[in-house]
DNA sequence: CTGAAAGCGCTAACAA
DNA sequence: TTGTTAGCGCTTTCAG
């Protein structure tokens, strides 16, 4: 029915093992006989059988993906990275949402063994303990794609959200602003609690700052958060005039809620992002926000997967890619 | 090394045969022999090669998903819609990104035959010819996703993209517009070209409207397109005074356009999208929209490919899920 | 440059 | 209820 190698070798009159050559592209074989085998493969229509060769050579060329939620387009983003220079090894990728659900992940981790593939990108909120001893046993390389391993055992590729929150927050000092608000999403995300928040308390502290609980708002980070992070704060005795906001959605919840009640951004508000998708160019205003390059951090992810799976020297496996933040119209421009 | 059925067997005093069994839920095991291996199974951390299995029962349990582009969120809620029901059947799903070059959707297709994939998930902006011929003989089951087979021939999800346009189109002509224009996306896609401008041509010719060349726009679909659409045909001598745009990004392009020349929506031009992403409640006015179920439409795709892979008996495999207009702000309410 | 043969780890008859 | 035994289709020594 289905044409094997066997056959091929049959029709040509050469040996499988030929054949085998001809088709991984073996230099030891005779053009002349290259040419028959090759003919009959096209003849036949002959078509290797991934499976029984990765069954024979403990290579599958496929990486295993495990992302949180492909439907958004932060991890959208990332995947597509991740594929491209996926593909650009052929490489083919499973791939699976797990929704940070640390139980999603151990058991997507486990099908990745069974399936064998060859190595694994990995993204999630938080490396939790029983996550970290997963991957300790894993039998193949794993690189951590905009994830933060406290332990730093692991490859990873990130950039750095203290420095860059940092700095976000102290733009929004720099306009003179006293009264600024944290809005992240979810703090069990170890980004969220180890970096943007550390970096907003120390930037408020070292511009002499007070830092103010109730301007510290973790929100899921969706759009909707944005708007009720807005408020429940600008009711507030003093309310903020400034927001540092966690995600692009959250920060055009905070623009809309600001809107809807009449006040200006960036007049009466200003708001800084953390993302810069696309959606960042589709509000009025556009928003300022620190680029996170989660294609390239998908993409980076993925090539250093495959140095580790070759088996490379590599001199830094904790790659940390460069930020900047994109000016637009969400923060007024100190001119 | 690693530990294989034969050390479970070996060390549980039982066959392989018998291992295989408790792995596969086989009930022909007597409890105390279960019992036993799965003991083994755990003290060995025994976990099924499933390369092996794939190549032994000729199941691998992996679907591919042929997709333009993972990073554009209407196909990310379809992949979505398609993962999570895999999952639930306990399909894993090998994802990859045609960019809609027909090159690489062959390609790709082929790439999936050699994985051994148990059957495919595909969205594609046509299918050609050479498509058509490739799935013919494809020797797993296939369903369309989003995507239209003229020939009627494939499994397939979708909504009526005709009535669907059509009635989008006669909400504006009710609003007694004379002048509507068409952006869609590029009209090598068959949706565009055989459903979206076709029913709004046919809406305006039973509502005794003129057809006018001019206002019928093939765009790329992006948010600037949709900018540059309203800045062409703004300046007409008449312009149009009503947009029916074929994605949620063209339609915020319009409105973005539109308001940056001062103009209001609804109350000056009024703009009717087709596709109801989350976008289309992120805007300002929010958007009236066809709602096109992606997340459904694969989640369906998938559900309906179990019953093929699985020989059931399928009563359509033309699907057609029921589509709606959201009725929001871009539109002026009848009241 | 080519072939023979031994697996890779598992499933699936077929016996027992 | 359990074991034996062929393969599944390919890669990979090892000879020659």
């Amino acid at each position: 029915m289905t044409v094997t190698i066997y056959d091929v070798a049959r029709e040509a009159n050469v040996s499988m093992a030929t054949v085998s050559r001809v088709v991984n592209g073996n230099q030891n074989v005779k053009p002349a006989t290259r040419k028959k085998v090759l003919e009959v493969i096209e003849r036949l229509e002959y078509r290797p059988n991934a499976v029984a060769r990765g069954l024979a050579s403990k290579k599958t060329t496929t990486v295993g993906v495990i992302i949180p939620d492909i439907s958004n387009n932060i991890y959208a983003e990332a995947a597509r990275g991740i594929e491209d220079i996926a593909t650009m090894y052929r490489y083919n990728i499973i791939l699976a949402n797990s929704d940070q659900n640390e139980e999603k992940e151990l058991s997507l981790l486990d099908t990745m063994y069974g399936k064998q593939v060859d190595g694994i990108v990995m993204m999630s909120d938080a490396v939790t303990p029983k996550l970290h001893q997963s991957m300790d046993h894993s039998p193949v390389p794993i690189v951590l794609a905009g994830t933060v391993d406290e332990s730093n055992q692991f490859a990873s590729v990130n950039i750095d959200y203290f420095q860059a929150s940092y700095e976000a927050v102290q733009m929004l000092i720099a306009n003179g602003h006293k009264r600024i608000a944290f809005v992240s999403g979810p703090l069990h995300n170890t980004i969220n609690s180890k970096f943007k928040l550390e970096a907003y308390k120390k930037a408020l502290i070292d511009a002499g700052l007070e830092i103010d609980e109730q301007l510290i708002l973790p929100e899921e980070g969706s759009y909707d958060s944005g708007i009720e992070a807005l408020e429940t704060v600008i009711t507030l005795e003093q309310p903020p005039t400034a927001f540092f906001a966690g995600s692009d959605e959250l920060a055009i919840g905070i623009i809309h809620g600001a809107q809807d009640r009449g006040l200006k951004v960036p007049e009466d508000i200003e708001v800084i992002s953390f993302e810069n998708s696309k959606l960042a160019r589709m509000v009025r205003p556009q928003l300022t926000s620190v680029v996170l390059p989660l294609y390239d951090i998908g993409a980076v992810a993925m090539r250093l997967l495959t140095k580790i799976m070759n088996k490379e020297e590599i001199d830094n496996q904790e790659v940390i890619i460069p930020h900047r933040i994109e000016v637009r119209d969400s923060v007024k421009t100190a001119d």
